[in-house]
Formats: C-alpha cells, structure tokens, sequence
DNA sequence: CGCCAAACTTGACCCAGATCAAAGAAGCCA
DNA sequence: TGGCTTCTTTGATCTGGGTCAAGTTTGGCG
C-alpha cells in the first residue's frame, strides 16, 4: 500500500462520518481516531491490497469503488464484493489480506495502523458495536449473492444486479427511484461479479434493451424504462411478503 | 419456535464455552447470561425459524448440524450457511429472519431473548467483541463459498467440499487428517450447499470413487483414499504460497 | 419378515451459457 | 486527424450440467 498520503480531512467534517465504523463515536472519541487515521489515495486501477500480503492497514472507503476479489490457480476469478464508501476493509486479528482489492474508480481511503486500531476496539465498545452491525450487513449481502450465484439464470443475475443499482441509487437521491443511473464497472467486471462471461452480460443487457426494459444512451448510461418488469425478470422474492 | 425448553446445563460446564460467543466472557458476565438463556431442543428435520418471521431469539448451536437457505418463489433453494456447534444464529437489531433455518441432524440450541441480549451486547464489549470475530469469519467463509458457486466446475466444487469435511474433521481429532468420515447431508442437501443437482452431486462422487479417490462403505460413510488427488481437483489455491 | 417410502444411481437427451472468432464503437494521445 | 488500444457487440459452435425417466438400494416399521 504506497499511495500518497492525503491531507487529513478533518472527522466532523467527513462525508462518511455518520455510516463508517466511526459512526457511534462522540466528539473524544472522534479526537482519538483523527490522531491515528492517515488518508491515502488510488487512482482508478490501482490495486489497494494484494492477496497473501501482510495487513498492516485497515480502512474505510471515503469515496470510490473498489472491489473485493478472489482467483483461482488457472485464472479464474470471482468478485466477492463491491466496495462503496463507507464500506470497511480489513479485519481485526487476521495480520495477511484475504482477497485481492482493486480500485474501480480514483479511490480515497482513511486508514488505521492495524495494531493501534486493534486496541482501539478493546477500548471503545461503540466501535466494536459499529463494526459488528456493518460485519453482519456485509454477511447478509454475501448470502444473497450466493443465492444469486448458485441458483439464478444469467438473464435474473443480471436483473438483479441493475435493480440493485437501482436501489442504491434510490438511497443516495430521494424518495422516488431515480431510474436514470450508470453503470460502475465494465462487462467483464460485472461478468466477474456475477459470475458470468462478458459475452453473456453483453447479449443479455442488448436482450433487455431491445425488450424495452433499458434504454442505452452510450455504453455506461442508461435510464430503466420498465422497472416492473426488471423486478419481475430478477426472480426475487415478491415484496407483498410484508 | 415451539421447541422443548430443556433444563440447562451450567455455562461453565457447556461444550462450546471456548468457542461461543460468550467465550470471552469472565464469571460475572456469565452469571448474568445464565440468568438469561433457555435451552431448546429440535429433532432432525425441524424448522427452527422461517424466513419472514419475527426474531424474537438469537441462539448458540451447542449440538448438531443446521442449514440457513434461502428460496426463489419457484422453489430453487439454495443453502448459504451450515451451522455447526458454537456458530451463532440471528443478529441484533433486526427483528425478522432472513433465511430459513433448518435442523439436519437433532439440535439444542441456547436461546437468549433479543432484546435483553442486544442490551447486554451494548453493556458487555465482551460479547461484541467475540461476535465481530464470529462474523467477520463467517464473512470471510461465505466469500470463499461465492468463489465455488460462481467458478467452480461440478467437480471441483465436490472435491472442495470434501476437503472442507476432512479439514473440519481434523481439528476435533489430533494432528494427522482423519480420514474415514461421513457425509453429514444427503445428496439434495450436498446440491443445495453447492449450486448443483442431486443427480450432478451424485454422478460426481460415483466418478471419484471409481477413479480411486473416495472408497465408500455405504451411502454415507467413506474414507479419503487419496487426499494429494482430491486437493488437486478441488482447483483451490495450492498450499505453496505460505 | 416383508412392505413401503425415501434416498440414491444410472442412462438418454437437451439447452443455457461458455468458448472461439471476428467485427464494430469509443476514447485517447501524438 | 489518424492510428492506437480498450471495450463492446454479435455470430457460430460446443459442452457441462440440467432435466426427465427408469431402476436399485436402504432403512424403518407394522
């Protein structure tokens, strides 16, 4: 990890300030943390962390996205998650990287030395409390990509995986969905998150233009033309369930 | 949960005291969950929760063998977690289930009340601080498992189950791999956990044992009569790279 | 002991998605 | 402006694993 080192914004002020793992804490707290974080910048392409290297960082992701990847001997590989901001990297106890993180986009980062930061969760419960909520969030996210890698067709992943922007995007802007979006990664990066080939994701988003359910402005933008049916097409669970 | 409760067996005493969440917790903090949890009894095929139903417990495995799944309307079902002893069940702060859970084999389970243990985890950085670890470990699982269902061949993903039982077989024993085991699941489950059909799972253990890998004396009990071979084509990451 | 249901095996066939191949766009920098 | 490279689309073909359909083994129970 030999990005710059960032001129430290200051924590009451950071965008990410009421989601990270710094969420709960109060204004002491907070004076804590600001001593020992460190901001450091990846430009798009970058690779934040290597697989089988030591850790001697943790982080949470101040803007960008970055992905989270494991491959296989011969090549293969599979994205197991998708890093926002305010998603966390790293994890307490473990001293080597686990999976191979990549910056998609020009990525800021405000890191803690792990050891420090370790020491910190012993001694202030409200991280540890806040660390726990985003450890169990990212658990049930990772088990319905496995419900979706398991058992869906290309056509409901990759439904799933646009109404799924749609929804995140929905939580940035108001109320009313904002049908209009773009989209983060290139094929063959949403054939890795899906577990797919790019071949597949190009027919099946052409598919669902040519359906009417999308509506392509260039490669990347694109506005959802019939949410319904994408919802439908996604074979997830009906919401009248609540 | 209609389950039996069961007369408890003393937290100082109970099997999974080491390695459950409350294994960091000192007598005192013991005294007080004692007062709290309730043992519950399932048989083998119970329902311990649906999906969509409110959470009013979470709950330690300390005995047998649960699958959490999750189902598509049309059926397809896909398991995203196998609870063994001392894995934990359900989270703080949410108030619904959010996959069914099942009871493969019989099942006690030590209940606590949601709400008094989400008091307690706020009082008792303890238990927050075990239950980071327990999930940050079962995030760290559920990735490698989406590696398997978005890669892996049939094949491979049987022979990496399989080494996945013969590993877990090995820390309850000594040292040296003990290599007579027994399939805990049935085939349909075995397809469930791995993104298969009961047919696939089968044909694929047929051929590792008429290739001389896997020697079975029953449906369920085998043993590893070559483990190079199996680790070869479970396709993970040769073990060179520590 | 013998019946039955559940679990498993094996075969034949088919299809969704992978693979192989070859053209288009779209940036981007000189 | 033109020539790179990188990304994307589209077509032709192949195949691993799904689906459908018999059988076979097993174990539980009256």
């Amino acid at each position: 990890m030999n990005a710059p080192v960032l001129a430290n914004v200051k924590c009451s002020e950071c965008p990410i300030r009421h989601r990270a793992v710094c969420s709960r804490c109060d204004t002491d707290e907070l004076a804590v943390l600001e001593q020992i974080k460190i901001y450091r910048n990846f430009k798009a392409g970058d690779q934040v962390f290597w697989r089988g290297e030591p850790m001697d960082y943790v982080a949470s992701i101040v803007s960008g996205v970055a992905t989270l990847g494991k491959t296989l001997e011969d090549g293969r590989t599979q994205m197991v998650g998708l890093l926002l901001p305010s998603d966390f990297i790293g994890r307490p106890g473990r001293t080597k990287v686990e999976f191979d993180v990549t910056a998609v986009t020009d990525v800021t980062l405000c890191c803690f030395e792990r050891q420090p930061f370790e020491r910190l969760l012993v001694a202030t419960p409200r991280i540890a409390q806040r660390l726990v909520e985003i450890a169990l969030d990212e658990l049930d996210a990772a088990r319905d990509w496995m419900l979706l890698l398991g058992r869906k067709t290309a056509r409901e992943k990759i439904a799933t995986f646009i109404d799924m922007l749609v929804q995140r995007n929905s939580v940035d802007h108001g109320i009313t969905p904002a049908l209009a979006l773009a989209l983060p990664l290139t094929r063959e990066e949403i054939a890795n998150y899906l577990g797919l080939t790019l071949e597949t994701v190009s027919r099946h988003l052409s598919a669902l233009k040519s359906e009417g359910v999308l509506n392509f402005s260039d490669r990347r933008n694109f506005v959802v033309t019939d949410l319904e049916a994408l919802r439908a097409i996604s074979g997830d669970e009906s919401d009248d369930c609540l």
